[in-house]
RNA sequence: GGCGAUGUAGCUCAGGUGGUUAGAGCGGGCGUUUCAUACGCGCUAGGUCGGUGGUUCGAGUCCACCCAUCGCCA
């Protein structure tokens, strides 16, 4: 039965650069999309870049582009970011795409003819520096604004205007009717409240710049930028679209099991507000679930502009990998939550859960034990000879794999990683107990080829558990215990439930460690290469 | 100002519907093995569970108020 999977990560803004905030949410999205396809289900997973809107159009000026060359060249520093970080994207949807121009178009008749937009004048405070309408709480004493705190001008402007005030109550019914429609809860209940106040309508075009989708037969008007943008997630598809059209917006939306959009808090409600009103009023499909996660700090401090410490993640790759990073981002913060990235705390999890823990486990086995002892291949092992403590790692083995499961279903990354670290702790432990080499010496040959067959097992099920994270370290693992690479295929379900995979006979192919352990001058070099500061060195 | 959270060991956090000695990981301390990437494993942390007052035979776990931090809206 074929569930096909649909998951975004906002599409960013092409005027900045890619920076560790964006990478968070694109690996979350890709090793949403990469643990789907372990399952087999059909998956599609979308990034891409918002290129419209007036501060583009003023950069391009600035720089004697024309604005579409100015995105061009701006975008691609995000394409190559998502490769080195092997975010494995199957669209990369740009808004200035003759496609998304269409598709935007085509939802805005949908909504026009529902009757949900109108021409109306729009007068209200405008603040010249900020370049929008500020109401009058937003305002100062004397009609200033906070931001700027000069003067704000009262200014009238033609605009058309998306009946929003009409789906109050839509809202709340699709709310109450899809109780995880938001995540985390506590962000559910920010939009509830939000709604409950009631919806003014939405003005949705403006004059003041050209840089936009224009609007249908008026094109004196542009595209509000959000509906713009929002569109993104259907137009990527090629939708929206009559039945047959568009094979792709066919299987990923209209007919999709799940919808994911990974979005940053920050634009929480434009997605669980707006975009689904959009859609409700389109007659389109509205998306199943609505994941806003929390912002990462670094080393303690909040990324901006001012302090020009924004974190771009092409140095952290080379330093540790990709897989490294993306084990990090996953594992430190709990998703939906804000966290800090620290380059300290990354080695320490790099040395204490991947080198310590799983590379270390590898290596005594694989590189050791088996390699020394059965001539460097997968035992044979009969079930019937389990001993209590085989039978036990065995246990924790599915029961980590059915939790770690369940956890990635639901986006909680970090759980998931917890539970598969038990497992690897467990592993270490079994180790230690059964004690392989004791075995070895004593010429307790069957044993032997049982414990080492129960760890090698173990590793196999932990190369396809951790394989979302780090598919590149997970393939590594493989091809020392003897396996190949894994191949997601669409409706084989590769996630690990039988014991007993591993095929005796098979060569092991021990090799370098998996993760080799940062000394402290490795430790210092990496920091000072970064150039991070070290006020952690508390010695002296 | 309105609404909503959060406040548990040095750090990061778990602790459905109240019930014996409040947990984990990391860090710290002690011990131990030697197969391994000086890795692993075992033991250890005595923390007024933000504060006060209640309900109850019994409360991190329910109620009230207070303090602090944060988010959304204004």
């Amino acid at each position: 039965m074929a569930r096909p999977y649909y998951v975004t990560t906002p599409i960013y803004y092409v005027n900045d650069r890619p920076h560790i905030g964006h990478a968070y949410s694109t690996v979350a999205a890709d090793v949403v999309s990469r643990y789907q396809r372990l399952r087999g289900n059909p998956t599609y997973f979308l990034t891409g870049l918002d290129e419209h809107g007036l501060k583009i159009e003023r950069r391009a000026r600035e720089e004697q582009l024309a604005p579409q060359d100015f995105v061009d060249r701006m975008a691609a520093p995000f394409r190559s970011a998502w490769e080195e970080l092997d975010c494995a994207h199957d669209g990369f949807i740009r808004t200035t795409s003759a496609e998304h121009r269409q598709s935007v178009q085509a939802i805005w008749k949908m909504m026009k003819d529902r009757g949900d937009i109108y021409l109306d004048d729009y007068e209200d405070w405008y603040c010249v520096g900020c370049e929008s309408f500020k109401t009058v709480k937003e305002l100062l004493e004397g009609n200033l604004c906070a931001i700027h705190r000069t003067p704000v001008e009262r200014i009238k402007e033609r605009s058309y205007f998306f009946r929003l005030s009409n789906y109050t109550k839509p809202l709340l019914n699709h709310y109450e009717a899809h109780p995880d429609f938001v995540q985390p809860d506590a962000r559910f209940n920010e939009v509830k409240s939000f709604v409950k106040e009631g919806l003014r309508d939405l003005s949705i075009s403006r004059t003041s710049f050209r840089w936009g989708v224009p609007v249908l037969d008026d094109e004196e008007h542009v595209v509000y930028v959000w509906l713009d943008a929002l569109t993104n997630y259907v137009s990527a598809l090629g939708g929206p679209a009559p039945e047959g059209e568009a094979p792709l917006y066919d299987e990923f939306w209209t007919s999709a099991q799940t919808i994911t959009h990974i979005v940053g808090k920050d634009i929480l409600r434009f997605h669980a507000v707006y975009w689904p009103a959009f859609l409700l009023s389109a007659g389109v499909r509205v998306p199943s679930q609505i994941w806003a996660h929390g912002w990462l700090t670094v080393n303690g401090e909040k990324m901006s502009k001012s302090l020009g410490n924004f974190l771009p993640p092409g140095p952290l790759v080379e330093a540790f990998g990709a897989d490294v990073l993306r084990y990090y981002l996953m594992r430190e913060v709990g998703f939906g939550q804000d966290g800090d990235f620290s380059h300290r705390n990354l080695m320490a999890r790099y040395n204490g859960e991947l080198a310590n823990g799983l590379g270390n486990l590898m290596n005594r086995i694989v590189a050791s034990i088996v390699k020394r002892n059965l001539d460097g291949r997968v035992p044979s092992a009969g079930l019937d000879d389990l001993e209590d403590a085989d039978r036990d790692l065995i246990d924790t083995a599915k029961a980590a794999a059915h939790e770690a499961a369940q956890h990635l279903e639901a986006l909680a990354f970090h759980r998931a990683l917890d539970t598969t670290w038990e497992l690897v702790s467990a592993a270490n432990k079994y180790v230690d107990s059964t004690e392989p080499w004791r075995l070895a010496k004593q010429g307790a040959k069957q044993r032997l080829e049982q414990v080492c067959y129960t760890v090698l097992e173990t590793l196999r099920w932990l190369s396809i558990m951790l394989f979302p994270v780090m598919p590149n370290k997970c393939n590594e693992l493989r091809g020392q215990i003897g396996m190949p690479p894994l191949l997601p295929t669409e409706g084989v379900d590769l996630w690990p439930s039988a014991w007993g995979g591993l095929r005796p006979g098979i060569e092991t192919r021990a090799a370098t460690p998996l993760f080799p352990r940062f000394d402290e001058a490795q430790e210092r070099s990496i920091l000072e290469r970064l150039a991070v500061d070290s006020p952690g060195s508390d010695a002296k």
